[in-house]
DNA sequence: TATGAATGAGAATTCATTCAT
DNA sequence: CATGAATGAATTCTCATTCAT
């Protein structure tokens, strides 16, 4: 039980220091003094500080999988809701995305891919992909339903997360900077919109 | 001569070593040594590891800009071949998107914009907004030409950008693995057709 | 204990070399060897260099304190042996005036008071003010007895100070070269006389 | 001409920089800069750094010896005023010691005589000494004159030096703080008077 | 197992000094 | 001569990592 405690508590801890500092600044001092334990009690808990990171990196990835699956499964195909389902779908993946600890995760991805590539995989594969999948299985369901013309899925799902994001990196200082919800609102349904507009099943819009 | 060289020369080896190793793990030493120059004189022309960087930053948003602009500039919107013209478009930004310049400033910025917010509006001001208007311009003639159906110009520019690179980071891994010309070019030309398909003036697809 | 230990070994050890190479040339390098230590152990025991020397400035006031004070104990002021015992406390203070300690404080406090003026306060609370009391006391008692007519017993304290070390810069070197007894005796002995017919109440000598 | 305002604008940015900062704390370029020449001037007029520091030492011994020769120089030893002198010698010379000049001085070969033991003769021979013969010279003429009572002139002279400023250091922290003319002059004063008192022919005071 | 103490390796930065012009 | 540019050497300080307890 402690130990379980200790592992959580180190990447508790762990988490929103390599996402402030990054890597190299990240100091297992800071760490351990944060998580209340000693240096070398995270040495024994995770071998080292590549280690620490690499699981904090994957633990992160879980939560982000786990917010963005949430968004995802409260989705409507109904006749009537759909499209404004998608529009709340579109707030709830943005609203992840510009959560802590995706921010965080894409901080840590773009520094450190080049020193360790293991971690984009690690992210990809926890993260990026289930909710690909996820997504793209939804809207094959709105393809099915008639309401979307949806050739390829898993593209489109891509495409409806990059639309939908499009403007929040610029606005939020790439998500160090709070906005105000109009603008989130705003920003997010553009990208809604243009994805309705390319894949409507019929030119609606 | 020999000072305006030793900076090109500093920068130049500045740019990858940043680039592939981040802020933190670059050392001076090591600048200096690609550079072919001392430590101080790498001290001598930029003050410290801060001012180089910035200044490294800078000098490659002013490349990424000249070169992104330098696609834009070439496109076509003649009646006959506009739509051609746009898909070369993207591709000539994907290109540049995946520029050794180019990932090395998102890099650069993600990792870096916590602990240095300028460099994110440096980039901005320097880079990302100028060809952001430059190719809402060439949009909006699009669209005053009839070809498209554009209320906001710059949004559409920002859209069209995303969607021309959605693929792209899985594929290269955030640009770090090289990608075959078929892949490159599927996943631009799907970017494209979504974007055609969401501002196409008639329902061209 | 080990804590203990290494503190006062770093302190052992820094003592001489700031005294031989002042503060700048110092280097922790060649402290943390001489104690025996590592570099990075002499900084998680002191934090700096410049908390070290101050560290190491007040603990060489404390010792020059004790010797002093050792010293000045020692004053006989009884009616037979008072001169006699004078001249003794000369030498005892001219002593401690070039011990190592001595002049390890001497040399700092003048080369380092425009940088760090609050050494100068360090060694003259710990050192300088608590040996003039001191002394200033029994200069007082001998002057209840009738020996001595003073009027201020501290600033005669100060005067007894200057007139007993007043040769030995001089002739030491500012305490850099050994020198011989009788020249050291003789030199004190003139400040003594020196201070006994200023101060005598008889025109004893 | 030339070389020779050289080698003096030098020198005068020199004094002032190794005095206030230090041997090793002062820079070259700080040296050059303040005199208006660049740093290989320096060298060719000087050689280097501890060759430019000696000369600098040299230099302001010798302003330190013109000025207080200056004060002794005035003394008057007439049957009426020679005490009334005897307290004004002593005020100019603790002046002396007290000019930025002196105050260089002092800290200059406190901090560098381990380093390099010439400087101390070098100032010992250019302005104590001398200083020291021309105020055991007046004070002989005293004895011989009848005032005063002196064996040994040359020690008395040091010991007068030793009184008049046994009061400063502490109440100027080592000449880095003013200090109001009321309190110097009473310092001195009382140097003054006891050695007066000490070597007074008859019991005057 | 958890920790206080210690360390080896490496980083940025500064400076006296020297050429080429 | 005077200088702008360049450098080799040295210094402070930090940190991941490991023992002895």
């Amino acid at each position: 039980m402690a130990l379980r405690d200790r592992r959580r508590e180190i990447l508790d801890a762990a988490a929103p220091i390599f996402g402030e500092e990054g890597y190299e600044r990240a100091s297992i001092d800071a760490i351990a003094s944060r998580a209340g334990v000693s240096k070398p009690t995270v040495y024994s808990h995770f071998g080292g500080k590549e280690q620490l990171f690499r699981e904090s990196v994957a633990d992160s990835a879980q939560q982000q999988n786990e917010a963005a699956l949430g968004a995802i499964a409260q989705l409507d195909y109904s006749a009537e809701g759909w499209q404004e389902a998608l529009y709340r779908l579109g707030l709830g993946l943005a609203d992840c995305s510009l959560s802590p600890c995706s921010v965080f995760l894409d901080r840590m991805i773009a520094a450190e891919v080049g020193r360790d590539p293991d971690i984009f995989d690690v992210v990809q594969v926890r993260a990026v992909r289930p909710v690909q999948e996820a997504l793209a299985g939804r809207l094959a369901m709105l393809g099915n339903a008639g309401f979307l013309r949806i050739a390829d899925p898993v593209k489109a799902a891509r495409q409806f997360m990059v639309l939908v994001n499009a403007e929040l990196p610029g606005l939020t200082v790439l998500g160090t900077q709070r906005i105000s919800t109009e603008a989130f609102e705003g920003a997010v349904h553009d990208g809604v919109d243009t994805f309705l507009r390319a894949y409507a099943a019929e030119p609606a819009i």
